[in-house]
RNA sequence: GCGCCCAUAGCACAACUGGAUAGUGCAUCGCCCUUCUAAGGCGAGGGUUUCAGGUUCGAAUCCUGAUGGGCGCACCA
């Protein structure tokens, strides 16, 4: 419908640059908009003012002009012509119904459309460290990302989603070395634990399952494992990096390559089994877990530092190498590889980005914490020097949930160990809850999450009122069918013309919104426009639920309204279906 | 100190990307269940869109400055 409106514009504009009312280069854009208020019908254009001023002539003058160019569609009741200039139309009744047949033929595709145009994109997100369980933090970026890519499928764009695992680096040798000396401490070793070890009791287990697979093989007496290292932090010159450093050294030499990597091992694939399920538990699933490991053992990394070399983006200083991210805009150059020979993380990163347009995608979508923010200007620095388009390359920064308990603000840290797990919040509020919580607000805007009011109150969610409305609809045809009256939705289909309350018409010009939703949230990746969306469309429904009763004697208007709410029933779950939450038959 | 993000009703957030009288949920108040689920509906109150300027037919939205908050400024990952 609005398209048909833009199109009958455009034919307009054609005809006023033929009368010479605008010059002929002018290419406005047409723009259609649902009116918020029906007064003013259903939809409305600002084109006379934004021509007003290519036309020389005050936006209601040149209003009416357009009207009169305006060709006669059957649909369009009236055009009317109001404040400063708005062109208003109004559509006829069943005109508005139409999109009642095209939600039950397209059933789940409702609502898909072609703004992809079927390029390949990559959504990475969540990635978190491997180094615990995934804690209330990262749910928002699993919540959005999972419905980001959804939105984007249905858009038309052929999605992968991937985590990128962190399963290299020194944060990866501090959580081995953890585990192995909660390991000695099973062996009645008596060790004192390093202040920067990872204190979570997820360690105590993993080291539990390593006792029982390698019973006491790997124990070391305490004697030998600290025997000349630094001090930790709180003792006579103590220092907590150089002392867990020191521990990482030990533990690699005592061990030997091979159990030492048992250890890390066992480590990282405990915790990523267990990010894993929760993840899969949340409705959020992966194609691909991309291993930071996988690409230092194919040599990626060396092959596109090679590459920036080539470019001449590469220096030398003081024993390190140095990118030249300053070339493109960065505020200071970044080093690749440190003066110990050791590569840097960033190193990883521009390997891995390499690595994901090498795989042929159209589009990389990089979901972020905001505290990456200053991350972004190197990686797309990276990318163009090594010849590629930065605008392949979308980072979203989806900014912290700001945890509070009791009033208080929760202090989160993976290291100490004190932190919500996303699993106690499933487990306290439920998943739907939870997902539609998080997709709730928009990516940018910061996120107050009080646990005690989302537990306690969890059924003041506006989820609840949403899946409520999905219920009702299911429990009215199912009542429908045990009276006997079977739903005949072609009938049915026949019979909308009878409808026309302000409820029934209202529903029909929410529904028609659908696509239009879908897509333009698509295009800035803000689901949070299908939650809104849903919310009002729910609202509709049990306003006409109220107003109106559905099962009834006389044939055509029973036939036509169950067709009406089978039509939103299908919508809500498609709608729901993008934010990852359930669509229950009954509550 | 420099940079990025944010500021809208008592609370949490929207506002179709510059449009008409700024909306939704919760909370508050008043009505509505002998009728398909009251986890619902109808109605009321609640706003100088943090503040001060600017841009134009028109600003919550764009620009400048101020204030308040979050985050980042490593040869860490």
């Amino acid at each position: 419908m609005k398209q048909q409106i833009a199109q009958i514009l455009t034919d307009v504009i054609q005809q006023l640059k033929v009368q010479g009312v605008i010059p002929e280069d002018l290419s406005p854009r047409i723009n259609v908009e649902n009116t918020r208020d029906k007064s003013h019908g259903d939809f409305a254009t600002n084109l006379a003012m934004m021509l007003t001023k290519a036309a020389g002539m005050p936006p209601r003058i040149l209003a009416e002009k357009i009207v009169e160019l305006v060709s006669e569609e059957a649909v369009i009741e009236k055009v009317e012509i109001a404040g400063p200039g708005f062109i208003n139309f109004f559509v006829n009744d069943s005109a508005k119904f139409a999109i009642v047949e095209a939600v039950l033929k397209q059933k789940s595709d409702f609502g898909c459309c072609n703004v992809g145009q079927g390029k390949s994109v990559l959504v990475e997100f969540v990635s978190a460290n491997p180094t615990g369980p995934l804690h209330v933090g990262h749910g928002r970026g699993a919540a959005y990302g999972a419905s980001v890519a959804n939105l984007l499928a249905v858009a038309g764009f052929k999605v992968s989603r991937e985590y990128y695992v962190n399963d290299a680096g020194r944060q990866m040798d501090i959580l081995a070395t953890s585990v192995w000396l909660r390991y000695l401490s099973l062996c009645d070793e008596e060790v004192t634990f390093p202040s920067n070890g990872y204190k979570g009791d997820y360690i105590y287990e993993i080291s539990e399952t390593l006792k029982a697979e390698f019973g006491s093989t790997l124990k070391r007496t305490t004697l030998e494992v600290f025997a000349g290292v630094c001090a930790d932090e709180g003792q006579e010159g103590g220092d907590k990096e150089k002392h867990i450093d020191d521990l990482i050294v030990k533990a690699k030499n005592l061990l030997g390559a091979t159990h030492y990597e048992a250890v890390f091992s066992a480590a990282v694939n405990s915790i990523l089994a267990d990010i894993k399920q929760d993840l899969a538990g949340f409705g959020v699933t992966f194609e691909e877990w991309f291993s930071e490991r996988a690409l230092m053992d194919t040599g990626v990394i060396d092959a596109s530092i090679e590459k920036l070399q080539a470019a001449d983006k590469i220096y030398e200083k003081g024993g390190a190498l140095w990118f030249r991210s300053t070339d493109y805009g960065d505020e200071k150059d970044r080093v690749v590889v440190r003066d110990n020979g050791l590569k840097t993380y960033f190193a990883s990163d521009i390997a891995y980005h390499f690595n994901k347009l090498e795989r042929g995608f159209d589009l990389l979508i990089d979901i972020w914490g905001s505290d990456h923010h200053g991350y972004v200007p190197r990686v797309k620095a990276a990318m163009t020097a090594m010849g590629t388009n930065p605008e392949a390359l979308e980072v979203i920064l989806v900014q912290f949930a700001i945890l509070y308990r009791g009033g208080e603000k929760l202090a989160m840290s993976t290291r100490s160990g004190q932190f919500v797990t996303l699993r106690e919040l499933r487990e306290e509020v439920g998943c739907d809850a939870a997902r539609f919580f998080y997709v709730q607000r928009k990516s940018e805007q910061h996120m107050d999450f009080d646990l005690d009011l989302a537990v306690s109150k969890s059924n003041e969610n506006p989820v609840y009122y949403i899946q409520y409305a999905h219920a009702r609809i299911c429990r009215v045809l199912a009542q429908a069918e045990e009276k006997g009256y079977i739903l005949d939705l072609d009938t049915g289909l026949e019979a909308l013309n009878g409808l026309g309350s302000d409820q029934e018409t209202h529903i029909a010009t929410e529904l028609a919104k659908y696509p239009d939703i879908v897509a333009r949230a698509a295009l800035v990746y803000e689901p949070h426009q299908i939650a809104y969306y849903l919310k009002n469309l729910a609202h509709a429904l049990h306003s006409y639920y109220n107003a109106s009763q559905f099962i009834v004697e006389d044939d055509a208007t029973r036939q036509a309204r169950l067709t009406l709410i089978c039509a939103v029933q299908q919508v809500i779950k498609n709608g729901l279906a993008i934010i990852g939450v359930s669509a229950p038959e009954q509550m």
